[in-house]
DNA sequence: GCCGTTTTCGGCCCGACTGTTTTCAGTCG
């Protein structure tokens, strides 16, 4: 699939077109073609052979053009005189915080910076700061920006992310006085990774609260300290922003600073048509506040449901609201049970008994033991000689467990000739069964999946790509065909809820929905705390539109049995 | 560059903070 490759481009052109100072609608039309070929589950080359592709909302006639230009030809020529104008890294440099289009322009023309070096040198010089408009804190600020950019320049993993935002909202309860708090941003819409962190608090005293947050025990350094705004450096060079609002504007605050940009943008359209404003302040009719306490009061006074945050990213959300059409969406307290984890018996730190008494302090009705299958020696993989002692074990802690089922499962690896590590007659025994790749990432991962999903004793596909957030990129794995069949076989795919995981992601999950799959979600915990990471999995299905009927481990146990695939023979 | 239930032209979301200015431009979210 070419969308991604696509998108890319496009970010390209916009963040050249920004550089040239280009009118900033064409810039933002660029933009958002790139998010929505970001967002496409289908092939834009499919989409394109069909004539469909201005049938997409925000791609007119030359965008499309300028994507079958490139399917056809391998080229755009937008891009190719893009980059014959701008030098090498030159655009790179935008992502330097503090440092913008302007400047970059500015520098460039006037001392011909090209490169990361060069602008450390004119820096350095002296050169940057002597010309117009430029002076000696704004080149401070680029200096901060570039040592944020060498050091980081990439983002944190949700799990990180919740963890400071939680300490930082706890310490500002205790510190200052504050009426309301809550996360905003993509922390709130649950993104599986975070740019950086917002809060929003309503008090009284916002220079005082701005005083306390700055006095946060881990911070590194204070980057703006307003009356109603501040951003602080915490360890590890993250940035949190704190905004503080009155009472009576929490509300649209919340919604505004929660975003997602995209879905603010249509909702300021939705307002300013029928001749309202919104901004973070609230919905205002002429200079008449209308609006603005809560949430609920904004989305309500546009005419619309109230959105749940986890899916406002202009994916056809705002539509369904304006209708009172939303999904209802799978909640936390609707998970019975924890489709995989791994117990001492393979690679994890905790007994079953552990696990079993952690899962009924979650409220659960069932856990699947999934251990790893022989050939996975590096996690310990059980020989069929110790699986059958883990049942025996599993028998006896049934007994002593009224209220929880201790379900007997397996991972069970996908070889690289695509056989399954144990035979028919130990995964006919199993409850339930899950298969995953473990090794062979390039070598026919569609066909032995596919294979896999073919058996009848197989219920689950464990993480479906791959991919782990912060170091892999997935197997060569042509999802869309992988889904169909788990359709086909009722094989259900996972969400796995490990952070670095959330495999399947919220798009795909998505599309395999939409292709009739369902979903099961696992924590894949290698120890008891392993088991609080199904709120990622949970958010993650949320992200995808999912309903609890699509989600199997909302199912009673009995149910869960019946729901599995129809060509198993018992 | 996209888009249209008044529009095929003339709109396109809105505001805070910073720094260099003396009324405003740039950046960010």
């Amino acid at each position: 699939m070419k969308n991604k490759e696509i998108a890319h481009i496009f970010n390209r052109i916009a963040d050249a077109l920004e550089f040239q100072g280009a009118n900033r609608f064409r810039i933002v039309a660029y933009r958002k073609a790139a998010r929505i070929l970001e967002d496409l589950t289908e092939d834009v080359s499919v989409l394109a052979q069909a004539n469909k592709l201005e049938s997409l909302p925000g791609i007119g006639h030359a965008i499309a053009t300028k994507i079958t230009e490139y399917l056809s030809t391998g080229t755009m020529k937008k891009y190719e005189e893009v980059k014959r104008e701008t030098p090498g890294t030159l655009l790179d440099l935008l992502d330097i915080q503090n440092l913008g289009p302007k400047t970059l322009a500015l520098a460039y023309n006037a001392l011909g910076v090209e490169s990361l070096k060069d602008l450390k040198k004119v820096i350095k010089n002296g050169r940057l700061e002597k010309l117009p408009q430029m002076g000696k804190q704004k080149v401070n600020n680029i200096r901060r920006g570039i040592v944020l950019y060498e050091r980081a320049h990439e983002r944190l993993s949700i799990a990180v992310a919740e963890e400071i935002a939680n300490e930082l909202i706890a310490y500002l309860k205790k510190h200052a006085r504050i009426k309301n708090i809550s996360p905003a941003g993509s922390l709130r819409r649950w993104k599986e990774t975070i740019g950086d962190i917002d809060i929003l608090a309503t008090g009284t005293n916002g220079k005082e609260i701005i005083k306390i947050f700055t006095q946060f025990p881990h911070v590194e350094r204070v980057l703006a300290a307003g009356t109603t705004k501040s951003s602080i450096l915490v360890r590890g060079g993250v940035q949190v922003d704190l905004r503080i609002v009155k009472a009576g504007s929490y509300g649209a605050a919340l919604q505004y600073f929660t975003g997602s940009k995209a879905h603010n943008i249509r909702l300021r359209n939705i307002a300013k048509s029928s001749g309202l404003k919104l901004s973070e302040y609230g919905v205002f009719r002429g200079k008449k506040q209308i609006a603005g306490r809560t949430e609920k009061e904004v989305y309500k006074i546009l005419g619309l449901a109230c959105v749940p945050p986890e899916i406002r990213e202009d994916r056809g959300e705002v539509e369904l609201a304006l209708k009172n059409k939303l999904p209802k969406l799978v909640e936390h307290s609707d998970i019975r049970g924890d489709l995989q984890m791994h117990s001492t018996y393979s690679d994890s730190e905790a007994t079953i008994a552990e696990l079993a008494t952690a899962a009924k302090d979650h409220g659960y009705e069932y856990i699947l033991i999934t251990d790893h299958s022989q050939s996975v020696t590096y996690a310990h993989g059980m020989e069929p000689r110790r699986l059958h002692r883990q049942w025996k074990e599993i028998d006896r802690l049934n007994k002593r467990l009224p209220t929880l089922c201790v379900l007997k499962g397996v991972e069970v690896d996908i070889l690289r000739d695509g056989a399954l590590d144990y035979p028919n007659t130990i995964l006919k025994e199993c409850d339930f069964v899950i298969a995953a790749i473990h090794q062979g990432f390039k070598h026919n991962v569609t066909e032995r999946i596919c294979n896999a999903m073919q058996n009848p004793y197989v219920d689950i596909i464990a993480h479906p790509t791959g991919r782990l957030i912060s170091s892999r990129e997935g197997y060569h794995v042509d999802l869309r065909t992988v889904m169909e069949v788990a359709a086909e076989t009722g094989t259900w795919l996972e969400i796995n809820a490990y952070w670095d995981r959330l495999d399947l992601n919220d798009i795909n999950a998505r599309a395999a929905q939409e292709l009739g799959a369902r979903i099961s979600i696992g924590t894949d915990a290698h120890d008891t705390k392993g088991l609080q990471w199904m709120k990622f999995g949970v958010a993650t299905a949320r992200r995808a539109w999912l309903e609890s009927k699509d989600v199997v481990n909302t199912y009673t146990l009995n149910k869960l049995r019946t729901a599995r695939k129809v060509n198993r023979k018992k």
